[in-house]
RNA sequence: GGGGGCGUAGCUCAGUCGGUAGAGCAGUGGCCUUUUAAGCCAUUGGUCGGGGGUUCGAGUCCCUCCGCCCCUACCA
């Protein structure tokens, strides 16, 4: 069965620590199989430490020392040896190894678990055990079964009497204590980087966590999780740049969806009462620290609500969410460090309605509009469009509103920026007593727009003339993705009820709830470019250059 | 798109004014049955990201290409 160790890889492009480490795997004893085989039994590392049993140790020692003093004696009447300790079967990556010669010092690393140590005696455990412990290399997989007992430093420790072969690492690790420090590496590498960085491991394990209490949380109001398509015909939902592919068995060009928002909507018509759907979404954008390509959002709808009704059940579910990420932490309630920055999502969420905070920071009224329009020249901000046209008011507005008054919330507050201009939501539903106004409150925390609200258009002939409005004006390259979906507005015309709609950045929430700068830390393979193919052909720099 | 920075052993990093490439960890050989960043002795390991240039001489200076990071711009 082990066809595997004879893997034809040519000796001389092996590098020598990878050489080494398969003459190491060659050491493992004939009968076991370097590649290991199914354990059934195996507990997680914290686990076994929460089995120690003090007083069974104690008593072993002290049966163990009394026969030993016994059989020293001589006396006749050798007492048993009690051992009640007990006894656990543990595997994980090599992180640390200590050969004593007759003794073996190995720590294990797993998802629950730094380090969890275990003796390899030669005198306790089989024969192949110790051989396979001599021949680990930091980074093997191994498993190991024997009773728990403390050492005298007063580790809790498996002293193993078998240890088994799980899988042979042969590529070199990472330094033992710095662990992978190469950012590139750590995301091009991720499953290196999660074993040989904890911290790593611990924000993918407390964003599953988020994600999956995310859903009991809806499930828990009676939403129902649902998935509408990613292979779109038109890219619908969103005003992004969509990534576009070919099927060929019906020889259409479809896209990867920019936003679920049209089809979720079509299920309220069908008559879902709540929906939400958690998935990725792709825009074919730029790249930085609150930006990848795909990313994950959760969108919900709820039939018979408003943009208020939304806000409410999205305040609930982000301070549920902190307070599993503060009892990660070990503190109570939900305040939870991000950067220098300490956020409390325990008291209510600030309100703050776009006109106000205009004002409050700018220190005139967004409807004066020749200050405005000096404010944005002093700021250098974009006054003209493409062709050279002078921007609309509400755009300016909204230019040195981003520039200058989103940057004045206290973003150690979650903020909901509330009563945006109509203008620019066009696909939002104008404010029933102010139409100037759109239902629109975007969710902001640490700085970041988290998550937008909606009391959602359902008007079948303004949707349509809201469509046709977005079209006029749209360049050659927009027009090839932007269309008018006529089906939506038929389902629209089916009757879609009130509702409320809310999209939340789960990626930049995870970032917030984990104390991550960078989405790329809480993405688990973040997009990067491809590795090698361009890379130092000879003479290219030359040739491409004149 | 614009600007800045980085790239040296498997990993983490030094490398002075341009003068024969270094450390720790890892690895290898040896000793060791309570170590825990184990220890002690010995020791292997380099396309200094690729290519070109200047120079008697380049890890170091210049050009260029590749990759990554940061800032900025774009992004409902």
């Amino acid at each position: 069965m082990n066809s595997q160790n004879r893997a034809a890889t040519p000796a001389q492009d092996i590098h020598h620590l990878e050489r080494q480490r398969r003459e190491n795997r060659g050491k493992i004893p004939a009968g076991l199989d370097p590649y290991g085989s199914r354990l059934d039994g195996i507990i997680p590392l914290a686990e076994a430490v929460d089995r120690y049993d003090e007083q069974a140790d104690q008593a072993y020692q002290a049966s163990a020392a009394a026969r030993k003093a016994a059989e020293k004696s001589g006396d006749g009447g050798v007492p048993e040896v009690v051992d009640e300790r007990p006894r656990v079967r543990v595997a994980g990556r090599v992180v640390l190894h200590r050969d004593n010669g007759k003794l073996v010092w190995i720590n294990l690393r797993d998802e629950s678990r730094d380090s969890f140590q275990i003796a390899v005696s030669k005198r306790d455990c089989d024969e192949a055990g110790f051989a396979v412990a001599k021949a680990t290399d930091l980074g093997d997989v191994i498993a190991a079964e024997g009773p728990l007992m403390r050492t005298r430093a007063g580790e809790i420790t498996v002293w193993a009497d078998s240890v088994l072969p799980m899988a042979k690492c042969l590529v070199p690790p990472p330094e033992k204590r710095a662990g992978l420090s190469d950012v590139e590496l750590r995301y091009r590498q991720r499953y290196v980087d999660l074993w040989a960085t904890p911290e790593s491991m611990r924000v993918f394990r407390l964003r599953s966590e988020l994600v999956s209490a995310a859903r009991r949380h809806l499930d828990g109001l009676g939403f129902m999780e649902v998935e509408t398509p990613m292979l779109q015909a038109q890219a619908g939902g969103a005003a992004a740049r969509p990534f576009i592919t070919h099927m060929n068995a019906l020889d259409i060009d479809l896209y990867l969806r920019i936003a679920p928002e049209l089809y979720l909507k079509r299920l309220l018509v069908g008559g879902m009462r709540r929906v939400y759907e958690i998935n990725r979404n792709f825009r074919n954008e730029g790249l930085d620290k609150q930006h990848n390509p795909e990313f994950t959002m959760l969108e919900l709808y709820e039939a018979f609500g408003d943009m208020e009704s939304v806000m409410r059940i999205t305040e609930d579910l982000v301070r549920a969410l902190a307070r599993v990420a503060a009892e990660h932490l070990g503190a109570p309630g939900a305040r939870l460090p991000f950067g220098d920055l300490e956020i409390d999502y325990e008291k209510p969420f600030d309100r703050v309605r776009y006109g106000d905070l205009f004002e409050r920071a700018l220190g005139f009224p967004m409807s004066d509009i020749d200050k405005v329009r000096a404010k944005a020249e002093a700021l250098g901000l974009r006054v003209r469009d493409e062709k050279g046209e002078p921007l609309d008011d509400v755009f300016i507005v909204n230019e040195v509103f981003e520039e200058a008054a989103e940057p004045a919330l206290d973003p150690a507050r979650p903020t909901f920026i509330t009563h945006y201009p109509a203008k620019l939501s066009p696909l939002t539903r104008p404010n029933r007593d102010d139409p100037t106004l759109a239902d629109r409150a975007d969710l902001f925390i640490g700085g970041m727009e988290i998550a937008p609200h909606y009391t959602e258009l359902n008007n079948p002939d303004v949707q349509a003339e809201k469509f046709r409005e977005q079209l006029s004006g749209i360049d050659d390259e927009e027009s090839t993705f932007r269309t008018f979906d006529e089906d939506f507005v038929r389902a629209l015309k089916v009757g879609m009820p009130p509702a409320g709609g809310m999209g939340l950045g789960i990626d930049r929430l995870v970032m917030l709830l984990t104390d991550q700068r960078s989405i790329r830390d809480v993405v688990l393979f973040p997009l990067m470019r491809p590795e090698g193919l361009n890379a130092g052909e000879p003479g290219d720099g030359r040739e491409s250059s004149e």
